[in-house]
DNA sequence: TTGAACCCTCACATATATGTGAGGGTCAAC
DNA sequence: GTTGACCCTCACATATATGTGAGGGTTCAA
């Protein structure tokens, strides 16, 4: 497909695909006329891309992490220098303590938004659905 | 304290402790000489500031929930219009959201890492190899 | 009384992720 | 063959969090 559909289907600006091509966390081949070409993998690839960059990870380190995420895992042996095996450690830590430090205060927004409409005037209905919970933590 | 003590103690620069103030994050009395001074609770309350920084909230956002993290939870009903409810509550969705998707790649990425240390030559601690192998990209 | 170690404000600089637009090709439909 | 919807590169603009430094007070101890 071409960077349109792309775009649309991933709703990622055009401007955001080159720049991550740029940042080289994608790639595309290119049609005789210059045109971007990109395979049906890239929307899930440009999909984990962004929420991964909306939980707060930058560029530099979705990079690093990327080859990890291979669906069908395909350990790449001679890509992984130890160097790059530590820093996947150390980001893998940093990642449960976000992970943590947004589960608890999560809870709390929760918690306060569960006292409030519990105290609340009783003829408004605060419309409160949860959409929660699946969070073992383990490292 | 001043403010060169609670930056010592929340790890934290004397410019984004004036950054934090002025986004009205913080707030500090005044001295005579006209030098801020903090409280004891404002260590914890700079962490927890940059623990969400760090995971991503900007800061528009951590003004908005930041009243519901009081430790020994005292509820401002006076405060709450629907409007921020509905924005707490929109917010904490999104939580979860990073949550589940920072989740499910930290899990990706130690898989990746144990599969690794299973399938690594035996003979080398993970630490201590040669550095000398094909690096196409990387740190 | 001088100097070190604090503090103040103000303002400009940087990095990162993103928007916007100019100037210009390609291609299919009318 | 013109039009409209695509695409390209390049470059400047914006927002957010942060660094850095100038120019200048305050406090305290040697």
């Amino acid at each position: 497909m071409r960077i349109g559909e792309l775009s649309e289907r991933t709703n990622t600006s055009r401007r955001l695909l080159r720049y991550y091509e740029e940042q080289m966390l994608i790639v595309s081949t290119r049609m005789p006329n210059g045109y971007r070409e990109y395979d049906e993998r890239f929307v899930d690839r440009v999909m984990q891309i962004r929420g991964l960059l909306d939980a707060g990870l930058p560029i530099r380190i979705i990079k690093q992490i990327l080859p990890c995420l291979d669906k069908p895992r395909t350990i790449h042996f001679p890509d992984a220098t130890p160097e790059m095996l530590d820093t996947l450690r150390r980001e893998r830590d940093r990642m449960t303590e976000r992970i943590n430090c947004l589960i608890r205060n999560r809870d709390s927004v929760s918690e306060y938004l569960a006292e409030v409409s519990k105290g609340w005037r009783p003829g408004t209905a605060p419309s409160s659905a949860p959409a929660q919970e699946r969070v073992p933590a383990g490292a």
